[in-house]
DNA sequence: ATAATTGATGAAACCAGTTTCATATCAAGC
DNA sequence: GCTTGATATGAAACTGGTTTCATCAATTAT
């Protein structure tokens, strides 16, 4: 492989003015140019780019720290990132957390080490204090309100949100209410809890731990709250859900045991995803490639730090 | 930030010393491995990878290259990667090509870029011919039957998992059989092509080109085949759907209309996905994980190039 | 007693670029 | 005629590691 010293030599110019032309600096006559651009050609040159990010001191690479990949949510959220990666001409590193400590703290690593450029993380198992010790070694983003840390963020207000689809269920007579969440820890389950709580307290209702389904992230998990709500006493009306394909996982084996959809149990997920809208589920809508992007670009901006609220939109379908 | 200069003077010795110990390199008395230690300790030292990386001509990154992200299938599979990628201590560079042959290219140039150390691809668009142009710049590997080509591949026998699923419909009573697929070009769509053309001129039927649904990947995309049906004159029986999703998909929109499954069509799905057990759709499984870890797997074997077949299971359920 | 091997160490070359600094030419401004 | 500034170029220093090679002491083998 020829190196910068050989089209140097073969274009008959120092290496620094290959430098110059491989990185457009000004100040380089069109001869020369002309003479670097065939010898690059010539000797099929490549510039190495690992002697580049040590020169430059950067990667062109952002982290990308998310659970799993293998989630709609999820899926779409790397989608939107990657799509902003390619037009600025990064590339993304993964990290598969299974919500292990472990995992983030590898990809913090790794920004230390300089070895990606910025850090996104799609959902955070850290505490802050650890995430801080990282601050100055490069930008981090996360997917949850961060107004008060020293991070961007790019996030849905989930107290919000989960109010308004409260509220919805509410004027739809509903309230006997319960939610699926995933993570029951994290700020985002956090919020949507306080939102809850508030909610209940509100309108004179006690709060009933049974009502609130963890753990709920895939498909197969509605199958799960199906079973546990046969089980239960005293059951609820209506199941605010904070996933779509938890949503439809309930509803198909609501179909399937005869539980009238939304008579007996009233369902309403998140993120409209397109299987909410084949299965005709209400939902409440979030841009999610949209979120990705945002913290793409967030990511790149390592002088300032900014905080992007996104807004949700309630869709009426037929499970309510 | 220290780097290997202050902790070698630090420590009172060479730079030599130093390395050696961030290596584990023999010949390190005791005392001065002690001594580069602490001082790597006080300093809070990082070796710049970056300058590992253009020593050592070596990143410990492997590309994924996949046409989306947010899919079960491709999830599943770059979940598998993933796996395999952490217990040997490489992180992933993502590409989400969309199908555009141009981000596979940019994988391959990064290739040959050094800039990572092996290629897993996963749904390969370029021609064999240009994939050829990059075998030498480190292991490429494929997910399709490579056996005739210079890389590693782990694969599904698509001919005969598709002859599988066919006689089983044909046991079945069922002669008017249709497929649906993603690309309708690519080797392994080829292969299940050639199975179903095989499996109609055995049984003297027709080839019926509406029968064939392409570009189907998605829920939604099972949506439209019912459309297309509805519009049909001549329909077909049985489906063989190559995504449990877009089975789930056809089935959900069957449901919807009052087509009864299977009496008037039969549907058979691809991977057995958490959905496909949920809703009781029959289907051929495939350990998709397990083959994105046998991808990862023959990524680090630069020197060998092996072919893995994998076998696939039928799965009987409700659907067929 | 001498030669060969093993252990321990550091100087210097090397990986392949970028950036700083010094120098030279030429045109414009005073 | 002299200063100033823009254009053009290259030598050398720099990024931060790894590796080769030379050196020397302490064993071990002949």
């Amino acid at each position: 492989m020829a190196n910068i010293k050989d089209i140097a030599k073969l274009a008959g110019v120092s290496v620094t003015t290959v430098s110059r032309v491989l990185n457009n600096h000004p100040y380089v006559s069109e001869e020369k140019k002309e003479a670097v651009r065939y010898a690059m050609e010539q000797s099929n040159y490549r510039p190495n780019i690992n002697a580049v990010h040590l020169s430059k001191g950067k990667t062109n690479l952002i982290g990308v720290v998310i659970p799993f990949i293998n989630h709609p949510y999820f899926g779409l959220l790397v989608e939107g990132i990657a799509n902003e990666a390619v037009s600025n001409n990064y590339k993304l590193v993964l990290f598969q957390t299974n919500y292990e400590e472990e995992r983030e703290l590898e990809a913090l690593l790794m920004l230390k080490n300089k070895q990606i450029d910025g850090l996104v993380i799609g959902s955070r198992i850290c505490h802050w204090e650890v995430i801080k010790e990282y601050i100055d070694y490069g930008p981090i983003v996360v997917c949850e309100d961060a107004r008060e840390q020293q991070v961007a963020s790019t996030y849905i207000n989930h107290y919000e949100s989960f109010s308004i689809a409260l509220e919805y269920l509410h004027r739809k007579a509903h309230n006997e209410i319960g939610y699926c969440i995933g993570r029951k820890s994290g700020s985002n389950s956090t919020q949507r809890d306080l939102a809850y709580r508030d909610f209940l307290a509100k309108n004179n209702i006690d709060y009933n731990p049974s009502f609130v389904f963890s753990n709920c992230f895939k498909f197969e998990d509605g199958v799960r709250v199906v079973d546990l709500l046969t089980t239960m006493k005293k059951t609820p009306s209506a199941l605010l859900v904070t996933s779509d394909q938890v949503a439809a996982g309930i509803l198909t084996c609501c179909r399937e045991r005869n539980i009238q959809v939304p008579h007996q149990l009233a369902i309403m997920g998140f993120d409209n995803q397109p299987i909410a809208k084949i299965m005709n589920i209400t939902t409440l809508e979030i841009p999610i490639v949209e979120i990705g992007r945002s913290l793409f670009r967030q990511a790149l901006e390592s002088e300032t730090v900014t905080h992007n609220e996104i807004a949700v939109k309630l869709i009426e379908r037929l499970t309510v």
